[in-house]
DNA sequence: ATGAAAGCGCTAACAG
DNA sequence: CTGTTAGCGCTTTCAT
């Protein structure tokens, strides 16, 4: 692969517009200070030259890098059919886009990823990362805390102490499946039933246990493990319909999931939602406005949360940030965003 | 946002081994010609250090960056709900990953992040491009070849004397759209329409143009113009129905907009397969495999279409196949992937 | 085979 | 306000 045609320099745009090379970064970095006729000759100077300031070299005395990692600790195969991904990812592209930071996506597919990951975050090569999906065993948070990396979660991490120790942004699990239940339970529902989300995440873990709050005599057989997937849905469904024929409302984790239960009651001949009553979990538009029927659910606002963690990993990053701030507006370490039901045809 | 640690330099270590900095770099790079005693010194003291090189200090003497860019024209909502994405970014990472060259995302909205990108590639921060999703008028291709960047693009370029002049990698659009009407027409299918996909992308006239060579007498009114998503495809059955009710089969551009076909011919009371075929292109599994009923499609191998891009780009990158290169394995600049049926119920 | 020295392009004191 | 100067950490001739 050729190398990049080299480029006019710092130096090169100096001498063209008669300054030295420390009025040109001036002017370029926008530092005030600069007599506006000098500073006009330099914009001149760069716009005839195309002159693009060489990162590298940049980041080489400011130690700055104006680049975040985006880890994505891929639960199998849920990143596919679920565009919970490419959502989050959306939201925190705008974000970092409007400060002129770049995205460095870091997927892990095996344990193996662990290391590597481990490894170019410790190696200082992002101002910071953002992490996603973590898994209650997972490894990374403590290379991570080794490293010295700033980082913002995504999700309440699940391990000992951690929601303390570290920054993140999560919706409120808890209170979202609260509302799920409270609307099933106002339909006059009885046998509610619940279909969990992977049970090593804390999303799934509170969602449950919202579920809990408002079902408490609900025997375990109302309550089936699935994954955020549709198949694991589907095999939730089914489980649910053998252990408990009578089931009249079904409380699904996520959107995708609450798909694949809606599959399976049509398929046993029970109808949505007259015979049995469905809620999911996200508002993922393409899956439940389209669902048949069009599902009932618990709205999160993903592509919100992505520009959240973004803002608050950048949080006095950048030139101009740094001189307003100061003040104090630090901001939370810890946002918890509300959800809110949004009723469709499913219940 | 506090900067990273301060990490120990080529210098330290050199100290530490008690050699000089240029025998480290020779070690940490891999290059031949240290006496092992030496570089087992000097790994130990890399070791011991927790040495990582710095990369901007690396970049700007070497004017390479170990990274590159993907840029997804993200044709508006297609994103979601359609895995395409995912798996391709699945699979140039895992091409990147093994070379360890890291990924920057480049997700544009609108127009005014055109100038954005083209400033990003121009700047010359990664050693080459990735794009996708180009449309017809796309003003980055001229953007990126006055950069200067080396580039490879997903599916064929559309512009004039583009396939001719740029690198890319496609699959055989109009020869799986050859075996998808085989497909029906040896089920004995005479009234075959088309769901397109957005025609100002290749790939979208691509099929049209296989379904034409084939049905070559088919009436404007079997045509309907989609545009890769769900709601399209439903909108494009509706009229294909109204139009012409007595269509037995349908060829869709896309999986996603076969499930809408296929919603919709449900909900117009008709049986699929019995009174109308379907098939869709893409093989996305969630989507085919999960439709109802499933869905026989053209697959397509979206994660090595990924994977391929990633080394096509990178040839003749990197230190060590610096070295192994130069006899001439150059390999085509352009790469059409075959594509198969897959049979399952809808056809 | 190894070391010394010269920058890569930029920013940040420090002078003036 | 503007210019001079000294590196940031690394690779790469060029000597030895």
């Amino acid at each position: 692969m050729p190398e990049a045609a080299s480029r006019p320099t710092l130096e090169a745009v100096a001498a063209r517009a008669g300054v030295s090379r420390a009025t040109v970064s001036r002017v370029v970095n926008g530092e005030a200070g600069v007599r506006e006729a000098l500073a006009a000759k330099v914009r001149r100077a760069v716009q005839e030259l195309g002159y693009v300031p060489n990162r590298a070299a940049r980041s080489l005395v400011t130690r700055r890098h104006d680049a975040v990692a985006v880890v994505i600790a891929e639960p199998e195969t849920r990143v596919f059919g679920d565009p919970f991904f490419a959502l989050q990812l959306r939201g925190i592209s705008k974000e970092l886009t409007a400060r002129d930071v770049q995205l460095v996506l870091l997927l892990m597919e095996g344990r193996d990823d662990h290391e590597r990951v481990g490894r170019y975050l410790a190696g200082g090569h992002v101002d910071g990362a953002l992490v996603f999906s973590l898994h209650l065993d997972d490894p990374l948070p403590g290379i991570i805390h080794g490293a010295g990396v700033p980082t913002v979660f995504g999700g309440r991490p699940g391990w000992a102490g951690g929601a303390d120790s570290v920054r993140y942004v999560d919706c409120d699990n808890r209170g979202g499946a609260h509302q799920a239940v409270r609307h099933l339970v106002g339909l006059g529902r009885r046998r509610l039933a619940h279909i969990t989300g992977p049970l090593d995440q804390t999303s799934a873990v509170d969602r449950l246990d919202g579920y809990r709050d408002l079902v408490p005599d609900a025997g375990p057989e109302l309550v089936a493990e699935g994954d955020f997937t549709l198949a694991g849905g589907e095999r939730a469904m089914r489980l649910l319909l053998d252990r408990r024929p009578d089931v009249d409302a079904v409380f699904a984790a996520n959107d995708v999931s609450a798909s694949g239960a809606l599959r399976v009651l049509r398929e046993a001949g029970r109808r949505v939602p007259q015979d049995v009553a469905v809620v999911g979990f996200d508002d993922m538009l393409p899956v439940a406005e389209q669902a048949e029927p069009s599902l009932t659910t618990v709205r999160q606002e993903i592509e919100g949360m992505g520009r959240l963690m973004a803002a608050m990993l950048l949080r006095g990053h950048g030139r101009v940030q740094d001189a307003a701030a100061g003040a104090g507006e630090a901001g939370p370490d810890r946002v918890v965003l509300p959800t809110a039901l949004v009723r469709r045809e499913s219940a």
